[in-house]
Formats: C-alpha cells, sequence, structure tokens
DNA sequence: GCGACCCGGGACCGCTCGGTCTCATCCAAA
DNA sequence: TTTGGATGAGACCGAGCGGTCCCGGGTCGC
C-alpha cells in the first residue's frame, strides 16, 4: 500500500498544473503521461477516470492556494488587520502555488456550463473561502473591532469577488497591477467603511 | 455572395452560445453541427478552421454584451451617472445575452495558457471596455464632475475588475446577490470617492 | 528467502475529434 | 430560360481521445 499511494499523490502534484492551465477537456491523457512520467496504465491504476484525477488534483491546488492565502494570519489578534493581511496575501504569496492561476476562478468558469462534479468541488471551494473570511468579520464583532452594521457574509462576497476578478484582468493583461488596485481598495475599504472607530487603528501597518 | 453571407452570420449567431458556455475545447464541431442544423461541408464552406469560428462567434457576443450594458448611457449627462447607470446594467441588462455568463470572463480564462488568438481576443475586448470607461471618467474630470485625484484608468480597471469577479461567484453561487453587492458597492465608491463635491449630487438616482 | 500481491508498462479498443473533398443542387444574373 | 458559380450534404480521413486489460517485474510482509 505505501508506494501506490505515494505515487497516487505524485500523480495529483504532476497533474494539478495541467488541469489548473488547460482546464478538464483540454487536458489530454498524454499530457498527464508526459508529465507524471507514467503510461495510461499506471495512471489508471490510481484513479477510475479522468474526471476523479481532476477532483483530485483540483482539491490539492485549492488547498495549496488557501494555505498560501491564510499564511500567517492567524496569529494576528485585530480581526480587520487579519482581513488586511489575507488581502494581502493574495498579492504576496503567489510563490508555490500551483501555476495557472486561481483554482477556484479557472474550475468555475471550466466546470460552469457542464461537469456538475467539477462545479460542485468549486462551489464547495468558495464557501470554505467565504465562510473562513466570514468567521473572522463575526469574530471582529463579537469583539467590537467591527462595526456592527457590517454584514459579514456579504463583505466576505465582496472581498472574493474583487480579488478573483482583478486576478482574471491581472492575467489577461500579464500586468500586476489591477490585482495590486484591488488590494489597496479592500485594504482601505476595511480601513475606513469596516473597522469599529473605537478599535485603536493603525496597529499592525504592514 | 448574400445568401452565403447570411448562413455565415447564422453560424455564428447559433455558434456564440455553444462556445460561451463550454469553451473551445468544449465545443465539439458535432455541437455545432447540431447548433445550426448544418453538415460539416456547409460550416467549413464559411469558416476555414474551428478557430477561426469561435473568434467571430467571441466577437458577436462581445459585442452584444456591450451593447447591452452601455445601451441608455450616452444620453446621460452627468459622468459619474453615467458610469453608475454602466454598473447597473451589468445588473438588469441580461436579457438578450449570449447564454453562458460573460464571454469576457470566459474566454479570458479559457484562452490563458495557451490559444493564443483567443486570447488575443480577450484581451482586446478587455481594452475596449477599458478604454470606455475611462474616456467617460477623464470626460468628468475635464468637466469638473469627477474629482482630479481620480486615476481614471485604474477606476476603470476597479469597476471591470470588481464586476467581473462578481460575476464569476453570482454564477457559481446560481444567485444573484454577489453581483448585486459588487454594483452597490460600486455605486456608493462612484458616489463617495469619485464625484465631484461641486457637482450638484442626486441628479438621476435611478 | 519465499511467496503473494501490488504496481506499472504498453498493446489494444471503439469512438469522436477536426478537417477534406466531391458532387448534386440551388440560385441568381444574363 | 439558360448557365455557371455559389452552396451545402455527407462520405471519408488520420489522429488522438479516454479507457481496458493482461502480464512481467518489483516490493512488500512473513
Amino acid at each position: 500500500m505505501r508506494k501506490g499511494e505515494q505515487t497516487r499523490q505524485d500523480i495529483i502534484r504532476k497533474a494539478a498544473p495541467i488541469f489548473n492551465q488547460k482546464g478538464y477537456d483540454g487536458a489530454a491523457l498524454s499530457d498527464l503521461m508526459r508529465a507524471t512520467g507514467l503510461e495510461k496504465g499506471g495512471i489508471y491504476r490510481h484513479f477510475e477516470s479522468k474526471e476523479e484525477l481532476a477532483g483530485d488534483a483540483f482539491d490539492h491546488a485549492w488547498k495549496v492556494a488557501m494555505d498560501a492565502r491564510f499564511e500567517g494570519t492567524e496569529e494576528i489578534p485585530n480581526s480587520v488587520d487579519r482581513l488586511k493581511q489575507i488581502v494581502r496575501n493574495f498579492r504576496d504569496r503567489r510563490t508555490g502555488l500551483v501555476p495557472g492561476g486561481c483554482p477556484l476562478l479557472n474550475t468555475a468558469i471550466d466546470s460552469d456550463d457542464g461537469n456538475p462534479q467539477l462545479r460542485a468541488k468549486a462551489r464547495q471551494a468558495l464557501g470554505s473561502l467565504l465562510d473562513r473570511l466570514q468567521s473572522i468579520a463575526e469574530d471582529g464583532q463579537r469583539r467590537g473591532e467591527v462595526r456592527r452594521d457590517v454584514d459579514s457574509a456579504k463583505l466576505a462576497t465582496l472581498i472574493a469577488s474583487t480579488l478573483e476578478g482583478s486576478i482574471m484582468v491581472s492575467r489577461l493583461q500579464r500586468k500586476d497591477e489591477p490585482r495590486d488596485l484591488a488590494v489597496r481598495h479592500l485594504e482601505e475599504y476595511l480601513e475606513t467603511k469596516v473597522r469599529s472607530r473605537k478599535s485603536k487603528a493603525g496597529a499592525a501597518k504592514s
């Protein structure tokens, strides 16, 4: 059982960039064979179908992305500062990510009008992102760091939407500016419309 | 020459939803044959390749989308009000659009790591959207309706990014709320951070 | 060190893909 | 009404697709 599982993980790791870059239809088995260095039989030993592999590859890519985006934010005491750091991580923590751009964005568009399995995974991934953001905001409200008139679910949606949209534009233009712009915009929004006045501001300015 | 051109346009019109929903790889010629009611020979008489057809289909879908988004905005005198109406059109003017979501978003993601022709078209489409938004903002600055500290190019990018991102989220969740949220957010942003104070506000509040 | 079984290679399968070509028909101008 | 080019049907093509299967070899637990 041990060697096999290791190979399985290896396949997932090497297949993830292919699916993320080329999409489900665009990623041919021959591409996956080349990337993994395995023959068809070697791949299909570990996965029932291309779709199962694509699902596992997405899960992997999404986990990597989420880890990067929330890295070093748990220990930030103030909720608004934590949200700001998460937003900044979208811009700054991009090394080690699975190539091809945001897996959520890619898979959402790719599976939007077909492939219900992958669509469900994308939906679930978005849910996990929104939940984490919302929890932080609610936490902040309980502790008086976030204004009481803020709708935490809507805030989470706005943050995710803005960042994902800017990622699309940045990738299409092959420029970082749109992404940086969205980050700065959200930072200002968090500072002026979300942070509670009675909370001491400027606690962690970078 | 006349009948042929009509058929050609018909093929483009009917192929556009297929490409917009399924993506370039996902749209098989058999799909296009079914949608158009033509055999392979009938289609290839009018297009050199699937790629050429996909390009024309994208142009068509984008034109339809742009027309809808800017519909009824040319005659709005105040630039900020015009921008607000364009933003609202993303939410309200969605009938008659090519099914499958925003063609720019779909094609950008679809062609991002391959298919340079389609990618170039998407890039150009984004450029045309940004240019129109930027022109309106610059116009507003010249007329004193838009603050002088506003960077019109950045404003255009922020509007496009935010809306496109919210479209992705809305489509994935199959809910209108994220899109509505982004529209309201941008409306408020335009009102509080873009509109010049000396300009009379509230001219067209709906 | 042996034996069972886990693993991966690679031939093979049927199918559909994008694309070509020929030919009958249609249409429109003279 | 004739006629020639425009038009579209549909058989055909090689390639590549996702997927199956079996067998030899390597890797384990005993």
